[in-house]
DNA sequence: CCCTGATTCGC
DNA sequence: GCGAATCAGG
């Protein structure tokens, strides 16, 4: 795969867009994060520089070979003031149309979102990475597996998302962010 | 361990 | 120019 101009103008797209290049490489197909990034330095694009303000950011000193004088301080291409419509993201799964109310209450796991509200969007995501959850089991849980329980326990349908999880956290991005909501609807109690 | 970008250097 | 290997953080 080589840099076709439109290949370089997803990258330079999705870059704009604050895509990880490990997602941007994903999606270009073919090419490795590394590679994404390595195009990225030699397009120049790869901090948004230019501003004054800043202060110095080449602080870096690499211990293994550092000597390297650099004497070209490229100049930064000017940002194009192009307006973007919209990031378009999905707002599709508004209506929650099947409650999953499957998932059990005696366990000391997950918080139950249930009735709980929740945001909209992270419900929706929720129901996406469902469908690639790993499907573990419980014995193949480990640290960084996500400990989302879904369905009933006495039930074979019964399985554990198993996705990476974020960091420490037991669950996967999606899953933390029903699991861990802050409490804002109900806030106001007399006190 | 997972992830991120940054840099180097052989190709 | 390219990108794997490596570095350096989170």
């Amino acid at each position: 795969m080589s840099w076709n101009d439109e290949r370089v103008e997803l990258l330079k797209k999705m870059w704009g867009e604050g895509q990880s290049a490990s997602q941007i490489a994903k999606e270009l197909g073919g090419v490795t994060r590394n590679a994404v990034i390595g195009k990225v330095h030699r397009l120049g694009l790869s901090n948004r520089n230019g501003s004054g303000g800043s202060s110095d950011s080449a602080a870096k000193a690499k211990p293994k070979a550092a000597a390297k004088p650099k004497a070209a301080p490229k100049a930064a291409p000017e940002p194009k003031p192009e307006i973007k419509t919209q990031p378009a993201r999905d707002t599709t799964a508004a209506p929650i149309s099947r409650a999953k109310q499957i998932i059990p209450a005696g366990q000391p796991l997950p918080p139950q979102p249930s009735a709980n509200e929740i945001d909209p969007a992270a419900l929706a995501k929720v129901n996406e990475i469902e469908k690639k959850a790993k499907k573990l089991s419980l014995m193949e849980l480990t640290e960084r597996t996500c400990k989302w329980p879904v369905g009933d326990p006495a039930t074979p349908d019964f399985w554990f998302c198993g996705l990476p999880v974020q960091s420490g956290k037991p669950y996967c991005e999606a899953h933390v962010g029903v699991a861990f909501q802050p409490m804002s609807s109900r806030r106001d109690r007399k006190r």
